[in-house]
This record gives C-alpha cells, structure tokens and sequence, in this order.
DNA sequence: CTGTGTCTGTCGGCCAGCCGACATTCGGCA
DNA sequence: TGCCGAATGTCGGCTGGCCGACAGACACAG
C-alpha cells in the first residue's frame, strides 16, 4: 500500500547527478505557471529541483483533472518522452518551483551513459501506473463517501508530513479540486470533510488538512465496501 | 489519440529477439488460468507470444477490473518488476494462450546487454501510463452513457480489426465486465449498449461488438460534454 | 482596514442510475 | 439433440448525489 516517492535525483549517486546537471537547463517557474501543456510537443523531461508541481489532465468537459503531484527530486514529463507523440498532461507550479530541463536527445543519451538512471525512470513510471491503477479501482468500485476517504489515505501515504499520529497533508487542495479528482461535486466533498472532521477523523489547520486518525480513516474507507448485500 | 501498441516483441531486432527467446521459459496457458496473481511476488516478466491476456485488479468490493488487454508480441508484468513489492493486478488468459516468462535478474541483464529493449520497455508503460490517465479522466468527468461510448472507442483503437467502415472489437466482454471497467452496473451497460445497436452505432455477431460507425460513436461521446449550462 | 474574489458550509428539489426481479436467449457440453 | 448455466434484455421503485442557490468566512491587494 506503500507507494515509495522513486526520488529520482536524490537516489542518483554523486557522479551522475553532476552529469545530469551539467547537461540540464535550470528554470524558476513562479507559482500557478505551467511548465508545459497538454497539447505541447514534449521534446523534454524535467526534474524538481524545489518547490511542488501538479499534473493535471484536461477533461472533454473543459476542468483539469488533478493526477499527480510532484514533490522535489522526482522526475515529469517523461512519459511523453519515451511514448513519443505530445503532451497530454499540463504541468502547473503550486508554489515558486525551481526545474531542471534535459531535452529528450540528451536525456537518452544521459541514460546510455549511466544505466543506473534507467532503472530509476523505469520505478518511477511504474510507481505512477500502480498509483493510477488503485485510482482506476477505486473509482469504479467505491461510492463518493468511500472514494473521497480513499483520496485522502493516498495523499496522505505519498504527501503526508507526520507528527506523532498526525498526518498534515502538505498539498494545497480546494474541495473543488478534490471534487475534481474523484468524480464527484464540491458540495459532496464540503459535506464529507465535514461528516469526518465532526467523527475526529481529521482537522483543518488553516487550510491544509490534517489526518487525526489514519485508523478511523481506513476503516471508513472499507466499510461501505461490502455493498451491504442483503440482511 | 491513437495509442500504439508497443509491441515488445515485435520490434525487438532478430538477434535480440533470439537471445531473449534463449533466456526465456514458454509455457502454455489454457483459457482462464492466470499467470500471476495479485498478493504474488512479481518476480517474472512476461512476453505474449500467441492468445490473449486480460490484465485485471481486485477491488475491495470483490470483483476483478480489466485494466487492459495483453495481445500478442506484448510485454506484461513489467511494472512490478521495475518497481518492486508484489504484484497488485493478476494476470488471466481469455483464450488458451503461449507466454514466455523471464526472471527479473535475467531480464536486467537482457536490458543491460541489449539497449534498445530498454526504451521498448519504457514505451511500453509510458503507453498504459497514457490509457490510464485518460480513463481516470473520463471516469470522473462522464456520465455513464458517455463512458460506456469512449470505452468502446478505446477499445477499438486499440483492439478493433477493420473491415471496411466496419471495426471488429475482438476482446471477449460481458456487460458485467464492462459495467465494471466503466464503474456502473451491468443493466446499466445493456440499455446503452442497446440503444447504440438501435441508434445503428453498432451490431452485434455473436457476442462481439462490432462498430458500424466509429464517427457517431465519437459524437455520442461528446455530446454530454457540455453539462447544458444554463440556457 | 476595507473591498473583492475565492473558498467553505448548508439546504431542498429532482433525476440518473442503482437495485431487485424476472423472462428470454445463447452456446457449450453430456 | 436436449439440457443447463451464463449472458442478455426489460421493468418499476427507490435513493445517492447532482444542481442551483445563498450565506458566511477567509485571504489578500490596495
């Protein structure tokens, strides 16, 4: 259940993360700025030096839909990349980010000469598919309550900050936003933030969530699973 | 929208193709056995040399989702390889089917000496990155009618045999199985299938759907784009 | 500190789609 | 060939959650 975050940059030895940087182009992107968009070429991959990106995939319906977020050292945009063909995903800065750009050429040069980033590039694109694997399931098994629940313990395992048996949730999220990621309305993830904060589930500190019980949590998140059957 | 299919081993040169087949273990599979099990330790990759292979994962309510479809000349069982843990999805045969199967040591060892099978590799979990992304999408943003259409789009892209105007989807699917990949129930999953055949959209010869006319299956799965706003 | 826009909280009405129930048809196997 | 289980088709009743609407509550710029 344990999604390990495949830092990229932090698990490459000393070596080749001076190659890599000597080949990358750095770029500061101020907060609610993409650094590509979906539709875009995706000739280049890029690495989180700093600050905290979202992957976002526009809709038919026009809303971009929140995948993932990026937290530093872990590489995006590589799928492009390495599938070929553009963008489908826009990258967008949350907060005042520094990135490291490699075009594609180089970075595939990059990975013949240091084969140790290949395995890397390769955890990190199947930790993502598990990832949206679990989301895939849970979305057309789980009902809103179970789904926004579930949302919450996956954010919590890959973003969370502990501290003692509190879990702050360090990724600024709307109920909008949240709606928005798990198929469902603003209203219905306002009443269910509220139904789990009045059962002492979680808190809001000044916007941010924090999880009180990640016990009471999952245990909400498997109780409709049984789909009451009959009796 | 077209998504290659990144068959492993079909690109793969013939001399490469040669020493992987040397390395690799075939084994015959009779139709609904699996391969590997979700809770299984993940520590094969497997290639599909001839059937078919449906690769699904369990939900908590019970029932296995398809996430997709192996064909033949396909890699599976990758993402567990390279990412490590057990495997989540299993792996079940639609049809009696002939798979090799390679250790995760030897197949590291096959990258390491044959660099192109490297970016094969990474093409082809970029490529279900991509499907799963936009499942994701169309799973929180659709209502069931139009997931039920863009389902079937994705699937003869894919796995659709043109004949003529005419695509054979050439995947074995009850509606059960459908309504489970598009996250609503089988009753569900006939009606609109129904209403398709009547709307002349698509016919069906002997339990698989055929598509008569892609284009207005494509226009069907916008039409509900627009939430009608007001006005 | 005050205005302005975005975000959160809450309510009632309404409908898409779920659920159970049943009839029918298909296709594979004895 | 006939049987049986699985798959398909159809129907009402019921309800989770959508929608619109509106009222606070922040956050931040000027």
């Amino acid at each position: 259940m344990q999604h390990t975050p495949s830092k990229f940059l932090t698990r490459l030895n000393g070596v080749d993360r001076a190659a890599l940087a000597a080949l990358a182009k750095a770029r500061r992107v101020p907060r609610g700025e993409a650094i590509f968009s979906a539709g875009g070429p995706g000739k280049h991959v890029y690495f989180l030096e700093s600050g905290k990106i979202k992957i976002c995939q526009p809709s038919s319906s026009g809303n971009e839909i929140i995948l993932w977020f990026c937290l530093p050292g872990e590489i995006f945009g590589l799928a492009e990349v390495s599938h070929g063909g553009g963008r489908v995903v826009s990258a967008i800065a949350c907060e005042e980010s520094l990135v490291l750009s490699l075009s594609q050429k180089d970075f595939l040069e990059f990975l013949t000469a240091h084969p140790e980033a290949v395995m890397l590039s390769m955890q990190a694109l199947s930790s993502r598919l598990r990832v949206l694997g679990e989301m895939v399931v849970n979305l057309v098994s789980d009902d809103a309550n179970t789904r926004i629940a579930k949302l919450l313990l996956r954010l919590a395992a890959r973003y969370g900050k502990r501290e003692g048996s509190i879990v702050h949730l360090d990724v600024p999220l709307t109920h909008e936003e949240i709606a928005s990621m798990v198929g469902t309305t603003r209203q219905t993830v306002t009443t269910a933030i509220g139904q789990f904060r009045r059962q002492g589930v979680l808190s809001i500190e000044n916007r941010r969530i924090q999880i009180e019980s990640e016990d009471l949590l999952t245990e909400i998140s498997q109780a409709a699973a049984q789909p009451a059957k009959h009796r």
